[in-house]
DNA sequence: TTGACCATCGGGGGTCACCCTGAACCGACC
DNA sequence: GGTCGGTTCAGGGTGACCCCCGATGGTCAA
């Protein structure tokens, strides 16, 4: 790796700051393609396909996705090919948002040339790059599915089996009709347990009551 | 953070391997306490509330989630404890499952003491330390969604702006009087474009509308 | 100018959702 | 034994939903 040179193209949309980018980044780095808005990094990444794109976030140009539009757009045609952005943001949903769309790191342009050099060449062999402090936006992110199973719900304790039963199918979206086929009851039957649902849930359709399942996850 | 030594628990099921780690640590560390299952590690943890846990990802004890199983459960108990895993595996889903459970950081037994040192001082500033290559795991793990995103396109954009419009607010819950009030036309205009919309998207009720709007997050 | 699409309305009608009262059976509890 | 709650079902009613058939006017491009 010391033997090759890191092939990268320059995302950004003021020339000055792609300049400085170009000054700064040492041997190991060879800049051949530079772009300002979203549609010309896309033209350049496919006509260069670099080992890595050093990718403003926020772009004129596209849809408005900026820099993860970029990423997302790029990520099937130039598979080879890896993210590092590059931003004065240092807000979570910045960062967050460009690492989801595919990016291996993300610097700010506080960065010194010699440290941005170094992230490079990390990213292009694989690994990761963060400035301190926004790695940790991106593990808060991701660690936010599992950790809600112990909520206890003293709501719908209020509801009988039966109840809880009709319940989740109305939300999810079942006529009466269905719920009768599905649980063999009448509809009439299946009207009198929605009744006490919404009742006892101090709720006044079936539409409130999908958003209070979904709000719980019971779906 | 020179002045005050960073305080860490050191859980691992082998005591040599301990106290290789306690020899190695240099003297911004201070080691207050040990643990060598899933129930001490949780026990100690509570009683040291240390800054750093560095936790081996393969444990005894438990429920036999490991070294994940600790750091979920003391994630609401002692929420000013980050985890950093200490792993002999380098394999990407032990990386993955661990810090999903609240990780800050993953390093392999191959490092060295002063690097070791350095992750877990990274880690009690609230930044994240990896080994070189795990980081690119649960970025991996991270970008698994912009599949949809495309496909949200097409059939969004199959809706004129004012059918987009009602579509936000009947699948909200809104009734056809209420999406009618909100945008100033008759209930008769509002039902003319939710007939529009569930036949441009294939769909034969509200019900379905609402459950395909909270499926590409369009609520 | 014509055609296509959109947004705005209306009548009519069929189905569905929701509520009311009322009722029967069963098990648990006092 | 009486009371209470859960589950089952019925008739009847009102409004919401969803479709069909129309109509008018606007914009935009061929």
């Amino acid at each position: 790796m010391t033997t090759e040179q890191v092939r990268v193209v320059v995302v950004d949309d003021h020339l000055m700051f792609r300049a400085g980018v170009r000054a700064s980044l040492d041997g190991r780095i060879d800049v051949v393609g530079e772009a300002e808005d979203v549609g010309s990094a896309i033209a350049a990444i496919r006509e260069h396909r670099p080992d890595v794109v050093l990718l403003d976030v926020h772009l004129p140009g596209g849809r408005g996705g900026g820099g993860a539009e970029v990423a997302r757009e790029c990520a099937d045609l130039t598979p080879g090919t890896r993210f590092l952005a590059l931003s004065v943001s240092d807000a979570a949903d910045d960062v967050v948002a460009v690492i989801r769309a595919g990016a291996r790191g993300y610097v700010t342009k506080a960065i010194t040339g010699a440290d941005l050099s170094d992230a490079v060449v990390r990213v292009a062999q694989g690994d990761a790059a963060f400035s301190p402090r926004l790695a940790g936006f991106v593990l808060d992110a991701f660690g936010t599915a599992p950790a809600d199973v112990a909520e206890r719900d003293d709501e719908l304790d209020r509801l009988s089996a039966r109840e809880q039963e009709v319940m989740r199918l109305i939300a999810r979206g079942y006529a009466y009709r269905e719920v009768a086929g599905e649980l063999f009851i009448s509809v009439k039957t299946v009207e009198t347990h929605v009744s006490a649902v919404l009742r006892k849930l101090q709720l006044s359709s079936r539409h409130e009551l999908t958003r209070w399942a979904a709000q719980r996850k019971l779906l």
